[in-house]
DNA sequence: ATAATTAAAACGAACGTTCGATAGACAAGG
DNA sequence: CCTTGTCTATCGAACGTTCGTTTTAATTAT
């Protein structure tokens, strides 16, 4: 990817995270990316496409990750700890978050809006088989994997949406949050028989 | 409030959670409440002003039901539980559910956004006092509060969220969404030694 | 040459909002 | 009973702005 559309997508991601995608301009973008509006055209067929083009990078960014995360062949329960604080920790990094993104959804075209609900669910349904997977182990107490899956996501991005507010109180879970959320995952999912126990 | 009035913020309020704020228009929220434009302005100061009315009364039902749950006197976690099915009920139910007008925040005029945000602190920090209780008295596990309360917000409104689309999962999601979550919040808080014990 | 970038103008559409006109309700004064 | 005035509710045209996008011509880099 040449360092103009770098420019450019990464103040796309930054605005659209910040104010929201509709109230995000096209001349906006422009003059945070510090290049003209032609510019912008001549890379990127839409504003919808700029949306999609980092929707699909912060979601391959996870699943790479996570895929990272399986090579090492962890106890399940394990897995869902790291993956707690992975989102989290890339939540908060990454200006572009998949939150603010997501929120943008409501009001797109009905197929970039396909698009980007297909890829948020095809996360999820990687999450809830790593569940699913980790139930019929015996490492994961007997629950609704989907539902757990979308739980788990929820949570964290609350969290660390909240951890961007400029204040005291998101200084604080900045610092724990990546644990709390850890803890709060692993209790909500572990067996009722503890056999990989507590921690 | 005068039935004209109920009626232009009922479909204002649909409007906004199926396309968010920034989406919806003047015109199609008249057009849905079978009003011209200028009647709405006749009512009400401006969309942003809506808004903030619709989230008010949403909080408003929240407070209300919660308070009424804590003149049962109940123990701590079945508060938890009782509080999450709450929740998770009245998001299915009223079409203007606080979770996608929480999303149309970005983009606001800066005092609207205060507003708006001040609101779901205020629940938040209800939830997290909530929490803060049931730990000093032993009931809930030693924690960040206020993460937890975020933690527990956000799962909930993920899971409805989820719900809230059209296909089979989501209907299964409805069914068991308030059980699964209840449980999840009930072992994500539960103290070490099980007092309250299982269920 | 070919591609990338610029500034600027313009497009139609949609935006939130304002405004003047109209209609009905209700009471007071004749 | 009729008028007159005042109030509120409702309408829909119109305002000025901004939107996403396209286009054009000129300039710079590869």
């Amino acid at each position: 990817m040449k360092p103009t559309e770098r420019r450019i997508l990464e103040a796309a991601g930054k605005l659209f995270s910040q104010r929201g995608f509709h109230a995000t301009g096209m001349r906006a973008i422009a003059r945070a990316a510090r290049v003209s509006l032609g510019t912008i055209y001549h890379h990127f067929k839409s504003k919808e496409e700029m949306l999609l083009a980092l929707l699909r990078e912060e979601y391959d960014k996870r699943r790479r990750a996570i895929e990272a995360l399986k090579e090492e062949d962890l106890p399940v329960p394990e897995m869902i700890r790291r993956t707690a604080e992975l989102h989290f920790r890339l939540l908060l990094e990454t200006g572009p978050s998949l939150r603010p993104l997501a929120q943008g959804l409501r009001g797109l075209s009905p197929q970039a809006k396909r698009a980007a609900i297909a890829m948020r669910e095809e996360f999820v349904n990687y999450l809830a088989s790593l569940i699913g997977e980790g139930i019929s182990r015996g490492q994961i107490r007997r629950c609704d994997p989907v539902i757990a899956a979308h739980s788990f996501l929820g949570m964290v991005e609350a969290v660390s949406a909240r951890a961007m507010e400029g204040d005291g109180v998101a200084v604080r879970i900045q610092e724990r949050g990546a644990v709390e959320l850890a803890e709060i995952a692993w209790r909500a999912l572990a067996p009722d028989t503890p056999q990989g126990g507590q921690r």
